[in-house]
DNA sequence: CAGGCGTGGAA
DNA sequence: TTTCCAAGCCT
């Protein structure tokens, strides 16, 4: 197996990507990099750490941007608290710590967003630690070569597979055999269509020797996908022609925690145009009269992993008094700004097509 | 510890 | 169209 690990180095060291996380040991663009790759592919991600970098070349500059640049840089990238922890974090890093990742483990994983994983890989890549990296990848080409049939959504999973990591890493160097590892995962030993006839490591693969690639690396099957109704209320008052909107900045938890978008009812079912308008009024979004419904979208399917989203945006002018609950729960603002606001994929979507921005 | 948390690419 | 899922973390 030994020969099969040096084969994996020397493999990694002629086919790896070059990508710009790579040609650095600096902790803080290791770490940049992790946070940004977290389920997420570097295709998508690489256009991100690139304006991050661009735009916070080191850590102190980060711990200083404020909250909602941040949340703008990362618009689009998902998963949206990890912009919230990587703030947390940086300011954390810059005041407890004097601006330098603390080289432990331990003092690694209390900082808010990073985990196991990735602060093996800061440990590892920026310091050479001997720590080893279990991501998807790794599961996936351990479980393969071993045929280890634990599935990797279970808590003893990463336990078994990290023991076996740094077994296998033994006295190689930490940062090279980790990133050979993951990279092999994301080149050769894909989830689908594996390039078996590629791998360094085939002939101590059991999954290629009984051609059961298909059948590892095992997990539990996920709850299904639940469709929710969500009903968007664009509002705007328009005084001597300047169109103004009424915001909503969602709550700390939950989807979208802490991005902008409009008011809105999320339902089991549909709420038919009727019950909208009602809804909206005994909640105080809107008057009783004195507001002129302009238009009602079409219906935005958007898809999570979780959750399958039918949104309707229905918008409406109100002429008269301003209810005084919009004033107090809602941000008013011009339609110039809108796009300076971070906002779900969903709503930029709607904001293109209707022309609201660009 | 099971479930919540985004988005977009590939097959 | 549907399904899977990508360098996970938090509660």
């Amino acid at each position: 197996m030994n020969n099969s690990i040096k084969n994996l180095l020397v493999w990694y060291q002629k086919n790896e990507r070059q990508l710009p996380w790579r040609q650095t040991s600096n902790p803080y663009y290791i770490w940049l990099s992790e946070v940004i790759l977290q389920q997420t592919r570097v295709d998508q991600g690489l256009p991100y750490y690139i304006r991050f970098t661009e735009k916070y070349p080191d850590i102190a500059l980060l711990a200083s941007a404020n909250e909602q640049d941040v949340f703008k840089l990362w618009q689009g990238l998902g998963y949206y608290s990890r912009a919230t922890n990587m703030l947390k974090a940086a300011r954390e890093i810059v005041s407890t710590y004097h601006s330098e990742f603390p080289k432990n483990m331990n003092l690694l994983m209390k900082l808010p967003g990073i985990g196991s994983y990735t602060a093996a890989a800061i440990a590892s890549m920026a310091f050479n630690m001997p720590h080893g990296v279990v991501d998807g990848n790794v599961y996936r080409v351990l479980s393969r070569l071993y045929g280890i049939a634990t599935p990797i959504n279970s808590s003893r999973a990463h336990t078994q597979f990290l023991v076996l990591t740094e077994e296998l890493m033994s006295t190689h160097s930490p940062a090279l055999f980790n990133q050979a590892m993951m990279e092999l995962g994301a080149l050769v030993c894909k989830p689908q269509n594996p390039d078996c006839l590629a791998c360094p490591l085939q002939s101590n693969c059991f999954a290629f020797s009984h051609k059961q690639q298909g059948d590892f690396p095992v997990k539990t099957p996920k709850a299904k996908q639940k469709t929710r109704y969500l009903t968007y209320y664009v509002i705007s008052v328009t005084t001597n022609g300047h169109a103004q909107f009424f915001l909503n900045q969602r709550k700390s938890t939950g989807i979208w925690a802490n991005l902008f978008d409009f008011p809105s009812f999320e339902t089991h079912q549909p709420l038919p145009f009727d019950q909208a308008i009602h809804q909206a009024i005994d909640n105080g979004l809107l008057p009783n009269d004195s507001f002129n419904i302009t238009q009602v979208s079409n219906e935005y399917k958007h898809l999570l992993t979780h959750r399958i989203l039918r949104a309707r945006f229905i918008s409406i002018q109100i002429s008269g008094a301003i209810p005084a609950n919009l004033i107090k729960s809602l941000l008013l603002i011009n339609q110039t700004s809108l796009s300076e606001y971070p906002v779900p994929v969903l709503v930029e979507r709607y904001l293109r097509d209707v022309k609201l921005i660009e």
